[in-house]
This record gives C-alpha cells, sequence and structure tokens, in this order.
DNA sequence: ATAGATTACCTTGAAGTTCTAGGTATGGCA
DNA sequence: TGCCATACCTAGAACTTCAAGGTAATCTAT
C-alpha cells in the first residue's frame, strides 16, 4: 500500500486570512483585497479573482453570511462570520501553526534521531 | 487593471523540505519519504507520488544530480545537492519564512492602522 | 518452499486551489 | 469628455499535490 497522505495541506491560506479578517469586523470583497495586501506589507496580495469566489463558497457552506448595503449610489456586500464560521476559522489557525512548526523545525536542525 | 498577485506563493512546500533534508546529506526518494514523515511527528506526510517527481524536477534543473547505488542487490538512486541547489533552498526559506511571518502578525493581531 | 510484507523505483489521471484575464457598471476628477 | 478608482463578478488556464496504481527484488514467517 502506498502511504495515505494529507489532503492538500497546504491550501486555505487565502481563506485562513478572509476569515480571521472578517472575525473583527465585517468588510467588503473590494476591501479585503486592499486590507490584506496593506496589512502584509504587500507580501500576500490576493487578488479579487481568489477572494470573491472564497467569499462564495464560505458563504454557501455557512461560514459567513452576507448583507447588500448601499454607500454612495453603489452597492457593497458586507460579510459577518457566523458561528460555523468561527470554529472554521479556529480549525485553519491551528492546522496552519501545525504544519508551520513542522517546517519551522525541520528547517532549522534536521538532527532529531528519534529513539 | 486588476491587481497583480504573486504566483501560486504558497506551494513549494515539499520542494523545500527535500532540499533542507538533502543538504545535510544524500539520500534516496524512498528514504526522503519517511524521513519528512519521522522529522515532522506525522505532521506532514507526502506520498512517493509527491517525492518522486520533485526529485526529477530538481535535477532537470540543476539543484540536484544523483547516482545509482546498489544496495543488497537493490539499486537505490541517491540525491545531492548542488551549490545551484543551496541557492533555491536559501530562496525558498526566506520567501517560506516571509509569508509566515506574514501571516502569524495578520493572524494574530488586526489592529494595525498604517499610518 | 512459498505467501506476504517491505523495500525501492516509477507514472498516470483526478482533484483542488490559485492565477490570469477578462467583463460590467457607477462615481469622482481633471 | 475621458480616465481612474471603486465594486462586483466569472471562465479557463496553470500549477501542485493526491490517490492509486504498476514493477520488481529481498526479507520473514510459516
Amino acid at each position: 500500500m502506498t502511504r495515505t497522505t494529507n489532503p492538500n495541506f497546504m491550501n486555505g491560506v487565502p481563506e485562513l486570512l478572509i476569515l480571521r479578517l472578517l472575525s473583527e469586523r465585517e468588510m467588503y470583497g473590494y476591501e479585503l483585497v486592499q486590507a490584506i495586501a496593506e496589512q502584509t506589507r504587500e507580501m500576500i496580495v490576493l487578488g479579487e479573482g481568489v477572494v470573491y469566489p472564497v467569499l462564495h463558497a464560505l458563504e454557501q457552506n455557512g461560514c459567513l453570511k452576507s448583507r447588500r448595503k448601499a454607500v454612495a449610489g453603489r452597492t457593497r456586500v458586507y460579510y459577518a462570520v457566523t458561528a460555523a464560521g468561527q470554529r472554521r476559522l479556529k480549525d485553519l489557525v491551528s492546522s496552519w501553526q501545525s504544519i508551520t512548526n513542522a517546517v519551522a523545525e525541520l528547517v532549522k536542525g534536521v538532527s532529531h534521531v528519534p529513539a
């Protein structure tokens, strides 16, 4: 039998960042795009083509709920995190931390010699 | 114009781990599969279907060189890091650290209020 | 002796995300 | 009037990674 691996262990960072920002306050897609770029000092720049599909997916599985709001004649779609979204965020954060810890350890010193 | 984003910013972790391990000593594919699982305490488990193609790609672009070695009647293909591979590893580590730092900051406190 | 597990290599096709590159429409500014 | 910024969206390509196989030799337990 070939080894069973982890289902796509490196993905879900856009999802994580978006949920995290929305857990502070409700925001709209375009705003999220800029907030992520600014707060990571352009280190991570997610285009609208990434953000919008993630928002839609998160709403469909109940992690977000949206409401339309007219601002200066323009329509914005604000998203807020649901209880399910909070749980999802918690899971994403902890698995992200596990992975980064694992990578960091291996990158630091390879001399671990178990048992 | 839509925002320019980073080309696949989350990938290349298998590549990073493999180069890192090989930078310590030459190893063969099957050995790498187990070493990664062991040293990350099963947190990251890369199957052979991931490891072998990465090894082939790294060799093709000059980051690794291989030599066949017969051990107990079996043939193993040992890989060693070249100078180009060392540079590649350095780049991967630093961009990985940039990303994890960026994510960590955003996950920790969203209150950054720039300028 | 022989069945099964382990070692050791490999590839193909599917799955899943993310990226590029568009499209639409309104409002503000020069 | 023309252009840029705001604000929404989607389709198709690109890229990794995954699952699942295939081959073959050695070792182990019966």
